[in-house]
DNA sequence: GTTGAGACTGAGACTGAGTCTCAATTTCAG
DNA sequence: CTGAAATTGAGACTCAGTCTCAGTCTCAAC
């Protein structure tokens, strides 16, 4: 998996940047582990790891490891971002549970086809794409269920 | 158009909730113009129009809007929401202009019933889709045409 | 027509994600 | 080494959106 320090490292160069510790901290913690994050979690997890970094760098890497593809932003209407890393499974699309924020994924390449079409139909140039669909997991639909024979007050 | 008049006055009725002055100035203004707005050009308009009306009322109306399916609320992750009219063309897809923030909408039912089926195969009760491609408008892509081939630098 | 419970309102305080500023520190090419 | 340029963290700041609360309005019941 250090096949994203190089990526980045080649990125930051390309720019006259540095490779700096506290860069490398962050990048070592997202490419460590998680999957759909938010900037507020990696902060959390960086200081309970006892490698704080602080706010502003935290944030100052997200957008630079954005700028070189290394991850990918997501918008759910929590008014926070969630990022992934955007090696995986190539343009899936999201699943969120409005109960319980549960994300989920899905993948269907005729999807992309389509969208990559019908942006052309309109004149855009299309960059990237966001399936979402906003619904109810097994999970809290089956305890809503439950709630609702139950409990008829 | 007072077809929203109607359909707001009973569910409010419906919660024992006024149909009061505010509400009714912010309904007629949504409903009389804008297609794809935000609480801030709202709130401005408003005021321009000489019926002001407190930011707290604004965004509560447009909840209570949202919950009456009314409005529709969308997310670019620009930070902010934006509005549109649930009555139009349903579940239609969104284009945006990273450049110029320009809206553009495109129509597909095959989308609608994929999403449908995915959501289902992973075992989510879809309630509602969102489908939105950012790239560059044919305005935008034009002008970046010119751009790169002046200006050599 | 009064009245009172409860809904409504606006002003402004507040929240929380994300950005910006700036002085002190670090990096690295020369 | 040295110095120009990049980097950092603390905390001020922004800005959309929410919350609070005292004063106001609504309406159904008298
Ligand atoms: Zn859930
Ligand atoms: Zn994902
Ligand atoms: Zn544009
Ligand atoms: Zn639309």
């Amino acid at each position: 998996m250090g096949d994203e320090v190089q990526i980045f490292e080649d990125y930051l160069k390309k720019h006259a940047l540095h490779l700096t510790g506290p860069r490398e901290t962050v990048l070592r913690s997202i490419f460590g582990t998680h999957e759909h994050f938010t900037a507020d979690e990696l902060i959390a997890h960086l200081q309970r790891a006892g490698t704080p970094v602080s706010k502003a760098t935290v944030y100052r890497t997200l957008s630079l490891l954005s700028e070189c593809n290394l991850l990918i932003e997501h918008d759910f209407g929590q008014g926070k971002k969630y990022y992934e890393h955007a090696s995986e499974l190539q343009h899936h699309g999201h699943l969120y549970c409005s109960d319980c924020g549960r994300i989920a994924e899905f993948y269907d390449p005729r999807l992309n086809a389509m969208q990559e079409k019908l942006a052309r139909q309109e004149g855009f140039e299309p960059v990237s794409f966001a399936v979402k669909i906003y619904g109810r997991c097994a999970d809290c639909a089956a305890k809503q269920a439950r709630r609702d024979s139950g409990a008829v007050s």
